[in-house]
DNA sequence: AGTATGTTTAATAGCTCTATTAATTTAATG
DNA sequence: CATTAAATTAATAGAGCTATTAAACATACT
């Protein structure tokens, strides 16, 4: 009956696979590819993680969860008005995306890969959902009531505001290749297209 | 001097390719699988195209210039107003996209997967991109003059309508496997969404 | 010191993939 | 029919990948 003294080695893996992973993908990664960056031997991955699927969906998982637990910070928005609200709700989810922009293509691609996987993730979605609409849905409801927005679902909303935030960091990529932009044009254009999604929504969502 | 009388073998390859590297990729898609799929031997794939790289860039190329020739349909438009235009506009790009819903993410992950590729594709784009941008930005820039729309690019207009477009068909099918929709429900989703997008955009872009 | 337990490595089996080469089949031509 | 070129296949080299196994190493405990 050991303590586990220094789990290094167990979490470098981890680590690094993630990174790798999240670079290039399922496929493209290799456990010796994963075990030549961490500098050990590449049984030691199987010995923790007994195969690369298996590490893989460790990584997944977390990712997953982790990406869809946080698709709305609702901390700090009380007291706001529904305008003000959704401002936050938007720019901060855009944060996150922009923390995490290669989660969103890991993510459709493990859907086309290993179609089978959605069955295990659904029922870890549902409460997130849920809560998530109800939250703002009444205060949305009212809005409409009161001539202040036009008729839309709680739904539509979330899934314009989701897909202008992580397509923008998927087609970047592609856009920053074909103008070659550097680091510092691609930060300008960041946070120029937050303001534009921001203002899009706010403004699409008028009567 | 022979006249390539049936040119069948190489041509059914190159479409079954194309339709595996669509599906699944190209690190996920052998050419063992294309000849199986085929059925030919796996040598005639490489008598023909010489190496699975080759392949995948005549298709890739092909795809990539259909994918970006067509963002925009300009030809039925004459006649109407801004509006009207604009409507038609993104209906139509929507359209291109729903018949090739895969185009995107292969575009995304070639980028990562071979980031060399881009120079290459550059000098192909530089006339397309103006070529749009020049048609309606005149349009643009006196409804913006008119008061009628708000302070605008035409960048971040073509922008915002490609990213609503291509996401929903990166989402559509983690939201379709979570949601369990049938493909009828699917179409129900997609055409709501078609006109989401549309009205999003308009009113975004209204004062 | 010696044993037990967990960690790491070396070696390798077994598979699949890409690409090439040589041989065989097919089709066209004089 | 014989010849020639193109299309197709069989066979295989050579590489890389995943996973397993047994051995070596390290560490803690009695």
């Amino acid at each position: 009956m050991e303590v586990k003294n220094n789990p290094t080695m167990e979490i470098v893996i981890l680590e690094t696979a993630e990174r790798l992973f999240l670079e290039k993908g399922f496929s493209m990664t290799s456990t010796t590819e994963i075990a030549k960056e961490v500098g050990c031997n590449q049984a030691l991955i199987h010995y923790y993680y007994r195969t690369k699927e298996n590490l893989f969906n460790v990584i997944f998982e977390t990712k997953f969860r982790e990406f869809f637990r946080s698709i709305f910070e609702l901390e700090n928005v009380k007291g706001l008005n529904f305008t003000e609200k959704l401002t936050y709700i938007i720019g901060s989810h855009f944060d996150m995306v922009r923390k995490n922009p290669k989660i969103p293509i890991l993510i459709f691609n493990e859907f086309t890969r290993n179609p089978d996987m959605v069955s295990s993730l659904k029922s870890k979605l549902a409460g997130v959902v849920s809560q998530i609409t109800t939250t703002i849905n009444t205060e949305l409801q009212n809005e409409i009531k009161a001539g202040r927005i036009r008729e839309i679902s709680m739904t539509d909303l979330i899934f314009s505001v989701i897909s202008s935030n992580i397509s923008l960091f998927l087609i970047l990529p592609v856009v920053s290749g074909i103008l070659s932009l550097d680091e510092q044009q691609k930060e300008i254009f960041i946070n120029h297209r937050r303001d534009e999604n921001i203002r899009i929504i706010l403004n699409g969502i008028k009567p």
